[in-house]
DNA sequence: GTCTATACACCGATAGAC
DNA sequence: GTCTATCGGTGTATAGAC
């Protein structure tokens, strides 16, 4: 014993499932048996303890929400092409509508007074890049703000509702739907 | 001692409470300090122990959605008319967006496979519901359907979202926009 | 850097007095 | 119908050997 089994890195990413399933409420037993480390050797990485796991977690994924999911809205091409983009990368990144969301799991959790400016800061970066493409697409501020948090409210709400119907295809229909419907010309009083 | 302190209906009525906010991780304590009984007390109501206090909340919670909530769907007046008053009911039952849905609670904490099929039914009733009204408004019965998911994933996520970023407005908002958006004449190919 | 062993609080649940 | 007292199990966290 001494060598390390697998990279930090490694245990980060395996860590992440448990909190992406479980949020705060993930046990220590679950995170040991997860990585394959005894409870002592996560406290080896992560002196804090449980509190330190998930700072390192969720921070790390909001990181991986800018790279993955928000970077492509400042990409190339035309509005509504970024915003099918950012869809394909929610679906992949939400493995389907199979996997959970982090930042909405540690919502929902109690104990989690700790990260909610983790959690605000991950929901509002993603609201705000893209009620920026959609006012580079044309639409008032305004506009695009709302159809902006409209946006997140459907994906967050179809992950948690398919999650709890047990069936993924109106998560993955949403998805398909939205990049239209967020940038349809407004209609004055239908 | 010997003479009940507060009715069962009191009873669930804070049990309930404390699952909203805390889903299937409420603790003993926590339902013992909000109801005023020590541990031992609730075990006379309730036998099964939290499985059972949180079977009878959850049951309890569809009746109340079935009546505060899908009922109004089925009222008198337009269709228009019966979504705005169902949005009325909503704002009222998630109090202007600052309490949580225990069915979205008990979706997201570990341990609630016992409450997969409550946690469906209330979701799909809901779902139903107002696809049929949307239908009676002479929206296709796909269109219908599809609309009313969507709906219930803007209700759903604009809860958790706002309850993450610590501002209830998105949520009030989107209430009152749902209606319209929602009985809106379908654009093709806009 | 990994492990075994352990400390101590809180968990859900039960027994039994009044 | 309420309570105090207590059980066994598991929770997080730590000590210390290798």
């Amino acid at each position: 014993m001494g060598a390390p089994l697998i990279s930090k890195d490694e245990v980060l990413n395996r860590l992440t499932r448990v909190f992406r399933e479980n949020g705060y409420g993930a046990t220590l037993s679950q995170l040991s048996q997860n990585t394959g480390l005894q409870r002592a050797s996560l406290y080896h990485y992560f002196p804090g303890g449980k509190e330190e796991m998930a700072t390192a977690v969720v921070e790390r994924s909001n990181a991986v929400l800018e790279r993955e999911i928000i970077a492509p809205l400042h990409g190339t091409g035309s509005p509504s092409e970024r915003l099918r983009a950012m869809m394909r990368s929610v679906d992949r990144y939400f493995a389907g509508g199979t996997e959970s969301c982090l930042l909405g799991s540690l919502t929902h959790t109690p104990g989690t007074h700790r990260f909610e400016s983790h959690i605000k800061a991950g929901f509002t970066a993603w609201i705000d890049a893209i009620a920026s493409v959609l006012t580079e697409a044309g639409l008032t501020r305004r506009t695009a703000r709302v159809r902006a948090q409209n946006a997140v409210f459907a994906i967050e709400g179809a992950l948690l509702v398919c999650h709890g119907i047990g069936d993924t295809k109106p998560f993955r229909r949403m998805l398909r739907e939205l990049p239209e419907q967020m940038t349809a010309v407004e209609l004055s009083a239908a």
